[in-house]
DNA sequence: ACTTGACGGTTACGTCGGAC
DNA sequence: GTCCGACGTAACCGTCAAGT
């Protein structure tokens, strides 16, 4: 049976279920109605109707309809951030519940790069705290490879990094958490705006702004030089707000992994993003811990929580 | 045990717009 | 013009809990 959440804001007896929240968080990620029934498992219909009851109970239109499926809308993605948040305080409920986390104690120590700081530490950090009271969380940021040397020597339990350019696969094992792909982003009423996918030719026409953390400076121009494109590099950056502050001001436009898109900047300047039809390697973001070495507990419970957690934003969880 | 109503599901069909 | 794939709607069905 759903969890019922009474909602008095319009005057009626209308309710919020899980199933709705469910649903929306399916179909967001995949972006069409149809997908999220086959995933799901359900009819098309049942998914529709869903949808439409949490648009009218929210009293927003979520998504933008569109012959190829659907988009969120503003309000879609600002709602979006909480369902994943209900969804998650669920499944800690759950756990709170079922792994009697007070008996769990001692030390995580946790290797993470910039770019999985900026958007995923928080969250999950926030959890595991919330769970396992007794563990005390030493959080290390650095570069890739360094964190790499540091999991090797047993310095650090688990590693939280992009694992799409991971150098040493021998000594480490890896999880795949999240497939994050390319997006473009532009600025609201952007002329390429017309289009619901982009080529990486007609980017290249536009002043480009690069992201140069985690390494994705070396990513973008690898895969420039591989499509025999010489993009008009307007400006670097290793900053994610000032890409966003850049494009949305129209100052450029970028191509970043689809993890870190928001809809708008700080100025409160609103962006839009499009696919790319072009085969560009995703960016991947997973666990990493040294192979062939027992897992403290903390470092179980942690990788276990990082399983659950699904920021997909349109990408893969595998 | 039976009835009732709410809820979530499916099926069938409709509409729309892009591709050919 | 036709086909195809997208979402929406209407009618109906099954399940379950509460009431009698």
């Amino acid at each position: 049976m759903d969890k019922v959440i009474r909602s008095q804001a319009w005057g009626g007896p209308q309710t919020l279920t899980f199933r709705q929240f469910r649903y929306f968080i399916a179909v967001a990620e995949a972006e069409s109605v149809s997908r999220a029934a086959q995933e799901i498992g359900i009819s098309q219909s049942a998914i529709t109707a869903a949808v439409q009851a949490l648009e009218l109970e929210i009293g927003a239109t979520l998504f933008v309809r569109h012959q190829k499926g659907v988009r969120l809308t503003h309000e879609g993605h600002q709602l979006l951030r909480h369902a994943r948040s209900i969804m998650a305080a669920v499944a800690d409920a759950r756990r709170a519940v079922s792994v009697r986390p007070e008996e769990v104690s001692g030390e995580l120590n946790l290797g993470v790069t910039r770019m999985v700081s900026g958007y995923y530490l928080a969250d999950l950090l926030a959890r595991f705290s919330r769970v396992f009271r007794q563990v005390r969380v030493r959080v290390v940021e650095e570069e890739r490879s360094y964190l790499e040397h540091l999991l090797v020597n047993g310095e650090l339990d688990v590693g939280l990094l992009l694992v799409s350019n991971l150098g040493d696969r021998q000594a480490l094992e890896t999880e795949l958490l999240v497939r994050s792909p390319w997006r473009v982003w532009l600025p609201a009423r952007h002329r390429l705006l017309d289009s619901s996918v982009l080529t990486l030719a007609e980017v290249a026409a536009e002043g480009v702004i690069m992201l140069t953390m985690d390494e994705l400076a070396e990513t973008t121009s690898r895969y420039w030089a591989e499509a025999g494109l010489r993009p008009r590099i307007v400006l670097k950056t290793s900053s994610v707000e000032a890409v966003r502050s850049l494009v949305g001001t129209g100052v450029g436009i970028a191509t970043l992994p689809d993890m870190a898109y928001r809809p708008w900047s700080l100025e409160g300047d609103r962006l839009e993003a499009r696919h790319l039809s072009d085969p560009v390697p995703s960016v991947d973001v997973g666990l990493v811990w040294r192979r062939g070495a027992p897992l403290s507990t903390t470092a179980w419970h942690f990788i276990e929580m990082c399983r659950e957690y699904s920021p997909r934003q349109s990408t893969q969880r595998l």
